[in-house]
RNA sequence: GUGAGCGUAGCUCAGCGGGUAGAGCGCUGGACUGUGGCUCCAGUGGUCGAGGGUUCGAAUCCCUUCGCUCACCCCA
């Protein structure tokens, strides 16, 4: 038997319902704040990702799905999203529109990395990213846009974790602020900690083990070497966000593992699950667009975690979701013909219809219906057929009554599905 | 890349001091010939992850391998 491969999965439904769901949501909430959906390849020039997302990075380093094609052309399942807008923007000459641009994007992302709970080979990214606007305004837009994305989930309890990162020299001057601080207590240091102080030392800072994170407390911050721009830059957007209500939480020891980042970086994680699990990143790249060839033009943008948000989605938005009523349609004796006749009639009118095909009894059409929490059930026989009417029966309480067909959208208007079926996880275990 | 745990029916698992593969749930049908949920009955379902070894005989003991999961690193 052939397996799916390792870190993919099947989402099967009813949960695939959550997903799309999810995404006609985020649709939804984006266009809504002017963004336009774009759409870029799942793979691209390899050379992309090394130059935008950093050599030094794990990403780069050992995560990457990196193939020859058949002309020995070296080509990336995308990694993350950002590159490939970056690299649309700039091939289409996108600068040349009115400015600044809001583009999203929706789609899988490929990282080769061990399975682990909420981690993923292929895993879906919902991103967003405003470019050609330098402003903290873009910045805060960006949070608001996420957090009416959120709100529209029905998430109460979200906060983002918020830092400056200073400008390109600052990150280099932190760089050997670090290096200072911790060299003289590197044998403090843990051995992965040790390695980073020389390959990364901005890393050492959200390090979790104990003793590492005892002497990053006590490490000097990007607000000791940051210009006073990116402090003013970073400061706005705080205002901002204190202006619109939205929960953040400023954190001097995050650090984000893109290169490309400068000033601006937050992520939002899932309260439940603990520090380590982050459900969006994202911040500010101004000098993305320039160093990719193109012009000097800034961005800010975020990525959400697809696998992980449906992972956690409130109750309230599952409920919705899996509450929408559906007619279940029995026909008996030879009124299968009319029933399908009847099905499209009543979906052209907007009422969603699951006709039994399956020519089982009324007794075992019942209980399908009743195993998948179905509300109502019209029964069409030869009786109700000769009369143009159906029995329509509510589970909920065994009440029936004969309805006649014209009235039937009306009669299942503003129904709720009976409360939602328990169901199977994603299909991603085994 | 490092460390740990686990592989028996579609799912959750029992069986492991070697002796003919089990239960619950699910699915299908029946008891109840056009009326669900509860109950009862029947049916359906498995190269016991794979390969090799020990043995008269291996799901069970030994070796190898593959797969899955969790943690670390890092990230969505």
């Amino acid at each position: 038997m052939i397996q799916r491969p390792r870190g993919t999965r099947d989402i099967l439904p009813p949960e695939s319902r959550l997903w799309h769901a999810v995404e006609a949501t985020a649709h939804r909430v984006f266009q809504a704040f002017g963004a336009e959906e774009i759409r870029t390849p799942t793979f691209e020039h390899t050379e992309l990702f090394v130059r935008s997302v950093g050599e030094t990075t794990d990403i780069v380093h050992k995560e990457m799905y990196t193939f020859a094609d058949r002309k020995g052309r070296s080509l990336t399942l995308r990694p993350e999203g950002t590159a490939g807008v970056a690299r649309a923007f700039l091939e289409n000459a996108l600068q040349d529109r009115p400015l600044p641009l809001r583009l999203y994007y929706m789609g899988p992302m490929f990282r080769y990395e061990r399975m682990q709970k909420g981690r993923f080979r292929e895993f879906r990214q919902i991103g967003l990213e405003i470019l050609g606007a330098a402003s903290p305004l873009a910045d805060a837009e960006c949070l608001l846009v996420l957090f009416e994305f959120f709100q529209a989930l029905g998430f109460q309890d979200l906060v983002v974790h918020l830092n400056n990162l200073g400008d390109p020299p600052d990150r280099a001057a932190l760089g050997h602020c670090l290096r200072e601080f911790f060299t003289p207590h590197a044998a403090q240091l843990c051995s992965d900690c040790q390695r980073r102080l020389e390959e990364n030392p901005l890393r050492v800072l959200d390090c979790k083990v104990p003793s590492c994170q005892e002497l990053a407390h006590r490490a000097p911050t990007v607000e000791a070497v940051a210009g006073e721009a990116s402090k003013a830059h970073v400061a706005e957007v705080e205002e901002l966000l204190r202006r619109l209500d939205i929960p953040y939480q400023r954190n001097p020891r995050l650090v984000r593992g893109l290169d490309y980042y400068v000033r601006t970086v937050f992520e939002v994680v899932a309260p439940q699950w603990g520090p380590s699990t982050v459900i969006c990143g994202g911040g500010r790249y101004d000098r993305l667009l320039a160093d990719l060839g193109g012009p000097d033009l800034p961005g800010v943008g975020f990525a959400v975690g697809e696998d992980r948000l449906v992972e956690i989605l409130p109750e309230s938005f599952r409920n919705a979701v899996f509450g929408e009523a559906r007619l279940q349609l029995v026909p008996l004796g030879g009124a299968s013909a009319a029933a399908l006749e009847l099905a499209r009639k009543l979906v052209r009118q907007g009422v969603p219809v699951d006709v039994e095909v399956g020519g089982r009894s009324l007794k075992a059409a019942l209980k399908r219906a009743d195993k998948l929490r179905r509300r109502w059930v019209a029964i069409l026989g030869e009786e109700e057929l000769a009369q143009r009417v159906v029995s329509l029966r509510d589970l909920t309480e065994g009440a029936q009554r004969l309805v006649p067909w014209e009235q039937l959208a009306q009669a299942l208007a503003g129904g709720q599905n009976r409360e939602p079926a328990r169901h199977q996880g994603t299909g991603s275990q085994h």
